[in-house]
DNA sequence: GTAGAGGGTGAGAACGCTATCAGGCAGGTT
DNA sequence: AACCTGCCTGATAGCGTTCTCACCCTCTAC
């Protein structure tokens, strides 16, 4: 078992507090006495044990995450960011997966409250429920929300610019003489994914070109999801000359459903996908994407979340970061 | 701030003890006073501290995981395995990275050890520096190892069939008529790289074929060391006529440099790879590789964790989880 | 009527730490 | 001689649990 103050103060022949403020450093202690407790807890091999210490102070250094999936590369280099931005500070990230439900959700973000994290990160999976998230408010302890906001909760908020981003992906190929353009969506409950369906509907509102629901695909948020709902697009009588993906697996999923029907890009049709990942230019084409600032999204949350711990205060904010339009091979906009 | 148990206590109208018995399902309590404690601690929204719990109970039902780099699938599928696998017995992941570094890998595991985790899975960055990791073990605390074994640590170990699974495939590329194949290797200080040479190694010299360090190349451990050295390896006098790569990083960095040098599989250059990620698949030609079962890995791994923390104290195991050899297009060897 | 059994309860110790408080002891001042 | 001041130290009170122990009360048995 491990050694406790006590053994410490023991080997070095005084005081359980007197060994205590050695160590810690407070109050007066004679440079000899500091001395002696400090060799003696090297002798004995003495740990701090950080949860009775947590226990008094009423801070753990300990930072909840809830994901919707660790595996997704999205949600794992934002934890990377984050981790490492909170490093800095001596904070320890818990991990939890909350499989985009709620009610799971809900579970582990209960789990993370009875540990006393000192704070949370949240990608919430409904944009309207956010009561599990306001009783951690209601403790003092704050919430930063990563990706996708909550309607009504007074929590800091670090999001993408997805409207913007779907914008600007629309225009792109509006401007590229594309009028039919499908749009492969996942579920719009997840917040961000409706931004971007709303990105969508302003680009084709300013060129004059009427929303099409047969044009407009929404199902699960896995690639299998993607892949079907994207071969039913592109088997209608008139298919879309153009494709915009809104999730990295809805691109995945849809390069699948171009390949299984011989379809090609930019050719037959053009592709540009949201969120930028490592294989977008393994593959031929490359994919052109709307790429999202994500490990800095990691770093922005852990900011917002370190100033909160430190005592800030006031009203919660709303970042957004700018997402990018990149332009490869497979939209067929590249000079 | 959150309630305690003296909180319930006195809303109920009874002592700590009665009310922490009542909550607790120990001891004798009347079934009235049993139930007037419940509703109290429903009334004013009770949740117990799992830090004083774990002080008294010496028990945290926390399992710190300590992986190169979260944002490596890898990594993120055997996390997401051990973390679904553990949560059922109640137990919490703490994350942390060690970016392959030794050093900090040691911060991140004393750091954990402070914390006190039930119980700790690393994947270790040296084959043969265990000493803070036998720290941990000397408390009574399990350590298991994850992908990769450290030389003379006592400590359960999952491990993939490294050798093998490189072994069948250079055998198939032998088979398929290559004698010059080139090996994309990442640094041979991390075990299961070595082990996997040492399955090219054995393929080489039951086919007797000689080994030739002008066709291995070993350089870093990230993509970009990968293209380096595979470009390297190709544009040398006498070009290997396949190349096995022998990590996800690897495999990415030679498929850039076969791009780049306008060389197509599997006409110019057979390519296997160590490792399955989903865009093996999105690629063209379809990667050939050594798959590995990444998320049995963490679930094996849970279970050894577990079967510990219950108290099992036999000698510590190594497992071996087979590969599979995934034939696709880049060999040149689907029928 | 008293002993004993057994249900029910409260007091209080312990986990390992932080931090306050009440002294003790030297040296200098009134 | 009496007093303060400043350095140093040990005792001790928590933090919120778990859990043992001593006690009380009621009911049954002799």
């Amino acid at each position: 078992m491990a050694q406790t103050i006590r053994d410490v103060a023991r080997e070095a022949g005084v005081s359980q507090a007197t060994a205590a403020r050695a160590l810690a450093g407070y109050g007066y202690v004679a440079e000899v006495t500091r001395r002696r407790v400090q060799e003696a807890a090297t002798a004995i091999g003495y740990q701090p044990n950080d949860l009775a210490r947590a226990l008094v102070s009423g801070a753990t250094k300990t930072i909840g995450l809830v994901v919707g999936d660790i595996e997704n590369p999205f949600f794992a280099t934002a934890a990377r960011g984050l981790a490492d931005a909170l490093e800095h500070e001596g904070y320890t990230l818990v991990l939890a997966n909350s499989d985009e439900e709620l009610a799971r959700e809900q579970r582990v973000v209960q789990a993370l409250r009875q540990r006393l994290v000192d704070g949370l990160v949240v990608v919430p999976s409904s944009g309207d429920d956010g009561s599990h998230l306001a009783a951690i408010i209601a403790d003092g302890r704050p919430v930063v929300l990563l990706d996708r906001a909550i309607e009504g909760l007074a929590a800091d908020a670090v999001l993408v610019d997805n409207e913007s981003g779907a914008l600007a992906a629309m225009r792109h190929l509006i401007e590229l003489g594309h009028r039919r353009i499908g749009i492969v969506s996942d579920s719009p409950g997840i917040a961000s994914t409706a931004e971007r369906l709303a990105g969508c509907r302003a680009a084709l509102g300013e060129a004059g070109i009427a929303w099409d629901d047969q044009l407009v695909s929404i199902g699960g948020s896995s690639q299998s999801d993607g892949y079907r709902t994207a071969r039913t697009l592109l088997t209608t009588a008139r298919p879309p000359s153009a494709i915009f993906t809104l999730s990295n697996f809805m691109t995945a999923g849809t390069i699948r459903a171009l390949r299984d029907l011989d379809l090609s890009m930019p050719v037959d049709v053009a592709l540009v996908g949201f969120d930028d990942l490592d294989w977008t230019t393994l593959v031929e084409p490359a994919i052109s994407v709307v790429a999202q600032p994500v490990s800095e999204l990691g770093q922005a949350v852990a900011e917002r979340l370190l100033a909160r711990l430190r005592g800030d205060s006031s009203p919660p904010v709303q970042i957004r970061l700018r997402t990018s339009l990149i332009i490869r091979q497979s939209c067929g906009g590249m000079p």
